[in-house]
DNA sequence: TTGTATGCGTTATCAG
DNA sequence: CTGATAACGCATACAA
């Protein structure tokens, strides 16, 4: 299956011409005579030729692959991210190669490593490897693209959609409503775009907020467990890093008996769309992944291209999207919990 | 990036030996003397030495990636299947080039054969594509593997989990709290395992059920637009195609002040892990996609080495998972609506 | 056991 | 404009 059966040289005998002539006219490249191509053309068509991309490859030096790694695959965040970068992609005639992680941070740098001379060029989603792994990968790999993680030197060149921004004025909203004390169910440590969400909450101490760090993780198991610790330090609103992670917690509510947001309020990340069919709809923060797939693929090309590439361009930051998962903060800022 | 700077060659000469003496020790075949297998060893680790997939695929006629086909990259369904592939196939040592249709079935074939010789096999996920074309893919590839439809004819090879019957099982289930007039929210008509479902419902006919077909589609929003045509025929049961329409179904159900499963019930297919965290609960049908994964891969590999496949393996059976939105039926069987 | 030489399917560089 | 032919990096018969 790999090799198609025929080839440059059957097409070449089959319109009595040479196969640098067949070349020519199946790449597009250097000139050749009406007729000459017309026959080429035909003899391909008949034979149903279909170049060897392996073989072209190894010829020019690129592959027409790249790679995409990700942590988690089974995250909505994640696939619709990939599915924005493959559509891109796709549109100037690339595959894309799909790697996971699953969370193994440690496991990232090799895995990236194993598609090397495979691919193109890599895009990292979210990488959560160690910074010096990051750096060891921008000095070896010329095309390597870091998205939703700023590294701490310039390179790799990266892009991210402002998360700290949008988590400010998440917290800005919760303020507002006159909540005080914001339980944040934490995602992954390793996880650059968490940290920046509890950067956030942290600055919003300077708007009267009172941040609570609970560790939890980002799906919605992790979300669901984590809930009876966050509200045992008794929050008026729960601050969740990720869409799947406040679903879980509006499980873990509804069984506890606490109404949101009467009780307490919730927030997410992310704006997948169950999170709109939650109940109660959740408000969230709404990430414009199809235009961030596109815009990474953008800089990808240019890399491809060998051209420069903007660093950290602008990007369209995330919107707080409010539904009635959030509400004014109860009025005895901190009440005694009823449950057993 | 295509090709490492580090060749077969700089490892020969760093190491005083011949490329196909590297070759041997680095592919593990054929037999070299211990010493030099260390002297080689250690020469290529100096120079960070990685093989080039490319020329190993041209000589050999393997690429080490297989190609996935779905329909869906947004569906949390298949992104959990392509994880599970993903996860054996890489404990073989294979890549996964991934590729999204967007529900265009006509589109397939085009795209399949876009990865012809860049793949050493492909599975095609739930294929949406015309009959005719699965026949014309089966015969110029041999390693081909369908994946949740079964073909007409015999060939490709093919592995599905038992849709039609645990549908089946499902209306029992609904039957069996009383049910009788059961509105099917219907998926993609080119889908296979939509046209089992709706079989299945057909079939239930005997058991008492009546089942109404409704054009829907597969997604949350699909679902949710469906349900007002859907309660217009006054069912007592809505039975969805696919958990996220479900889900959508029940938001539209909880805006039109319809109480689950006290005036209607829902039913949704696959058991996502967003179905347990609705609201209520979804009643669905837990589909194993690790295992089913895992199943299909473990068929690949057969393929692969040409081995003899075992085609349409008994597969662990989709699993009725009972949960809060189905319910007894409301008394009279049907009744008028008092909304607007 | 080791090395030499050929081929895998293309592209690209040269001559003609 | 066209046709030989040399890479590309590796595997592998074949020879030593």
């Amino acid at each position: 299956m790999a090799h198609g059966r025929v080839t440059i040289t059957d097409v070449a005998r089959e319109a009595g011409v040479s196969i640098a002539t067949v070349s020519r006219v199946i790449a597009g490249r250097g000139s050749v005579s009406l007729q000459l191509a017309e026959r080429v053309r035909l003899a391909a068509d008949r034979l149903g030729y279909r170049p060897s991309p392996l073989a072209r490859g190894l010829a020019t030096g690129e592959t027409g692959m790249v790679g995409v790694l990700v942590p988690q695959l089974s995250s909505p965040y994640f696939q619709e991210l990939i599915k924005a970068i493959g559509a891109s992609a796709r549109q100037d005639g690339y595959h894309m190669l799909v790697l996971e992680s699953d969370d193994r941070a440690q496991d990232e740098a090799e895995l990236a490593a194993s598609l090397y001379n495979q691919v193109d060029g890599i895009i990292l989603c979210s990488p959560r490897m160690p910074e010096d792994d990051l750096q060891r990968m921008a000095e070896s790999r010329p095309r390597l693209l870091c998205l939703n993680r700023y590294p701490v030197g310039d390179r790799p060149p990266a892009i991210a959609h402002g998360i700290a921004d949008s988590m400010l004025r998440m917290c800005e909203l919760l303020r507002g409503l006159g909540h005080r004390r914001a339980a944040f169910l934490s995602g992954h440590p390793d996880s650059w775009a968490n940290r920046e969400r509890w950067r956030a909450m942290e600055g919003a101490a300077a708007l009267g907020l009172e941040p609570i760090h609970v560790p939890a993780g980002p799906t919605v198991d992790d979300g669901y467990r984590a809930t009876d610790t966050a509200m045992a330090t008794e929050p008026t609103a729960l601050v969740a890093t990720s869409d799947p992670a406040a679903l879980g917690a509006l499980t873990r509510l509804r069984e506890l008996g606490r109404r949101v947001p009467e009780d307490v309020s919730v927030t997410g990340y992310g704006d997948i769309v169950f999170a709109h069919h939650a109940c109660p709809p959740l408000t969230t923060i709404r990430v414009h992944r199809p235009e961030l797939g596109a815009q990474a693929w953008s800089m990808m090309r240019s890399l491809l291209a060998d051209e420069p590439v903007r660093d950290r361009p602008p990007v369209r930051p995330g919107e707080v999207v409010v539904r009635a998962s959030t509400g004014p903060a109860p009025d005895g800022s901190t009440r005694s919990r009823d449950e057993a």
